[in-house]
Order: structure tokens, then sequence, then C-alpha cells
DNA sequence: CTAATAAGTTAGAATAATCTAACAAAATAT
DNA sequence: ATATTTTGTTAGATTATTCTAACTTATTAG
């Protein structure tokens, strides 16, 4: 296995290549705050370990592998917040700290289960994907219906915090994935939205439900 | 801070300590399979930091700071045994891997979180007491089962000399903490309980289990 | 297109945690 | 009470991760 060490630059690779598609030393060298000539033998050991692709004076490449390896330290970090924000009660601002420390833990079973309790959640509250058991991401750019406006028209692709009763809730108004909806307006004094979709022309979505909806614009 | 290193050498020492007395670095090499000098120079090391009394040829002692910075790990490993068991509903015989680790987080908030939604437990699934927030234990006096009478209710509150099988065992007929027993009948020839609790009218537990079982008297 | 600046590399040192080999002290066994 | 065994210590090497200083290559600005 990977040490703790290396596991962070790993992570802040994949990081680094989903903000900016190509990573330089010294772009991981401000992220991880470790010095280049430091950076620079890591990175030389994680491409010994097949890890990354390493080339003098060129710009950084995580391998296949190194992309896997650093997409399950992702899932594990985006299930630790999801775990702590749902069944703990904490709020979003707090968890960062503890899943940084909690993604480098080797406990298969424990992150199953976390998994299990929050029902195979594929994203987290703020949209950003969770990596799947082989590590892979789909990095599809979803917005949340509450942060579109008035005549926007959009796809819905996914739920945030799906229970049981927001998926039937959801139904009972035929709100189904993939369904197209059109932003008519919205209201000032509590964010609720007057929308359209399928044959129904006018139907009103507070704003609890509208951030809980993931959208791809058309 | 203490290394995670540090960590495991204080930890090892405060159970060697609890389970015969005085601890001597080789019983403490061996406990940790780390070599007799490398666990020298650590006693050393811990020595400066004023967490270990150490005097050539002389037992390891803590010192008073170094007892309570064991007493916070061995809290954290006990509560996460707890939450692990009581929230996530692992089986007794799985957590302990897990807390090995979880034990290094430094995370006040997430382990307070644990304790408020365990209703601030004192002692933990394997049945050793959970050290308070200053480090501190309280040995709070249970009684053995067998050393219950006929007619006497209690409640299950902890278990001695845990081993996996007897885990497996109290999980198969549904003996978890807190499981309020009636004692219906002692057989003198073997000491074998007959016993209600839960749904069951009617169980025998043998003496080998019922001296294994502590409980508090209603 | 050079000169200056930025980025990347190499060399060498420091710290933490580990080891083996060799030696010293304490405990034990005859 | 002395020889043997066990336990504890010292010395020196090794690996992982970090650093600073000095040097090289690449990029950018006149």
């Amino acid at each position: 296995m990977h040490s703790y060490t290396e596991e962070n630059y790993l992570k802040a690779l994949f990081n680094l290549a989903n903000e900016k598609g190509e990573v330089s030393a010294n772009e991981l060298s401000k992220r991880l705050e470790i010095k280049m000539p430091t950076v620079n033998s890591m990175m030389k050991k994680l491409a010994e370990k097949k890890l990354v692709h390493y080339e003098s004076y060129k710009p950084l490449r995580l391998t296949d592998k190194g992309k896997k390896e650093a997409g399950l330290i992702i899932r594990k970090h985006r299930l630790t917040e999801m775990f702590l924000v749902q069944v703990m009660e904490f709020g979003w601002e707090q968890v960062h700290e503890i899943a940084e420390q909690m993604e480098h833990l080797h406990a298969p079973d424990f992150f199953e289960k976390m998994d299990a309790m929050l029902g195979y959640p594929t994203i987290d509250p703020h949209g950003s994907p969770i990596p799947d058991k082989s590590g892979k991401i789909s990095w599809k750019q979803y917005d949340k219906l509450s942060d579109c406006k008035a005549g926007d028209t959009v796809k819905l692709s996914a739920v945030i915090n799906g229970t049981d009763d927001f998926f039937k809730f959801l139904n009972s108004r035929g709100l189904q994935l993939g369904v197209k909806i059109k932003i008519k307006s919205i209201e000032v004094f509590d964010k609720s939205m007057h929308v359209s979709y399928l044959k129904k022309a006018n139907e009103t979505l507070s704003h609890t439900v509208t951030e809980r909806l993931l959208v791809e614009m058309e």
C-alpha cells in the first residue's frame, strides 16, 4: 500500500489535473506547501511505482493506476463528508478537516457500510461526484436548479440527498431523471420557482426542493 | 502533538501497566513487535517529552502526563468501537482493526459527537471502561452474572475476555449490551442459568458464559 | 533575439523511525 | 558464587520525507 504522504501527492495531482488540465511541479509544490525539490524527488518515486508519468521539464500526469488510486482516496473523502453531514449531523463547513484525515484509513468494511447507510450516493451535496469502487468518476458538470435563472431550460440529471420521502415527492410530481424543466419565474422573497415540464404548465417548487435538484443546461 | 508512532508506544505502555503493573522494555518490545534498541531510543525520546520516567535498567513508567495522553487515545479507540457497534451495526469482532486506526485522528468535534450520540458511555463493547475527557478511567464495579441469584433482574453492561468466538456466540443469541436479563433459576450441579430476555422466555447459559458477562443490578 | 525571470533539477544535509551487531548489566541456574 | 542466559544499551547503518543552496532549462519581456 501507499503511505499517507504518497496518497496526499496523488490526491493533489488528481484535483489539480481536474481543475486546470496539465499540472506543473510548481503548482503541485504550492498546493501541498512542500518545496520544489521534495516534490521533484517524490515524483520520481511515484514514477518508479508506475503511478505518475515523469519526464524532465515536462508537465506531470497521473498514470491510469495513479488515477484509480487517487479516485479511491477521493471516494473515501467524499463518503466521509456525506456520512458526517447526513448521519452525524455536522455542518458542511465542519467536515473537510475530519475527512482529510479519514480518507487515509485502510478500512474497506467501514467505507462500504457508510456507502450502504447513505444509499450509495453518486454525488455529494455540493454536486461533486463520488468516485465508484474502482476509483472512476463521472465528471459531468451539474448545476443546482436553485442556481439557475428565469428563462433557463434545463434537464434534471441528479438528485442530492435522495431520501425515500424526497423520491416519493418527486414521483408524485412526475419529476423523473431526464425531464426537461423550463423556469418561468422565481419568487424573490422565498426563492420558490414557477416552472413548466411535461404536460404541467405551472408548478411551484420550493427552494428546499430546487437546491436538491441537479440539472444540466440545455 | 505526538506522532502516530509515539501514540502507539504510549498506548502499549498504558495497557501493559494495567495488565501487569510494571513494564519492562522487553515486554514493550514484544507487544509492539519492535526491536529492543528502537524501543530504547523511543523511551529516551518520550522521557525528553516528560511522558515517560526513564532510568537505565529500571522498569518503565508513564508520567502523569503520559498517562493522560494514553488515556485520551484509548478513549478515542473505545468510543470508536462503541460507535461502530451501536450506530453502524458492526459485529463486536469486526471493530478493533478500524478503531486501531481511528484512535489517531485529531478531531475533537468528531469524538464529542460520537460520545453524545452514544449517550456518554463509560464502558465499551469489549467490557473495558472508557476514559473520560481528561483521560482518567473510572473503575465502576460490575457484577459477574454468575454471581447473581435466581430472581435478580440485571442489565448486560460489559463482557470479559471477548474473543471472536465469544462475540459470535453472543450475537447468535441476541445478547447485546443493554439487554435486560431475568434469572429464572440456577442449576446446582453445573451452575448453568435459566434466564429470559427480550422475547426469549427460557434460554440456558452455561457457567463458562455467565462468568464472562458483567451486569448491573436493576 | 538576447537578458531577465521563472521553473525544474541535483547535491547534500536533517529528522524520525527503524534495523543489526556488539557490548554491558541483571537475573537465573547450577 | 560463578557461569549462563536474559535483558538493556550503545554505535552505526538504512529508509522516508523534508529542507537549503547551487545549478540548468524554459519562458517571457524588452
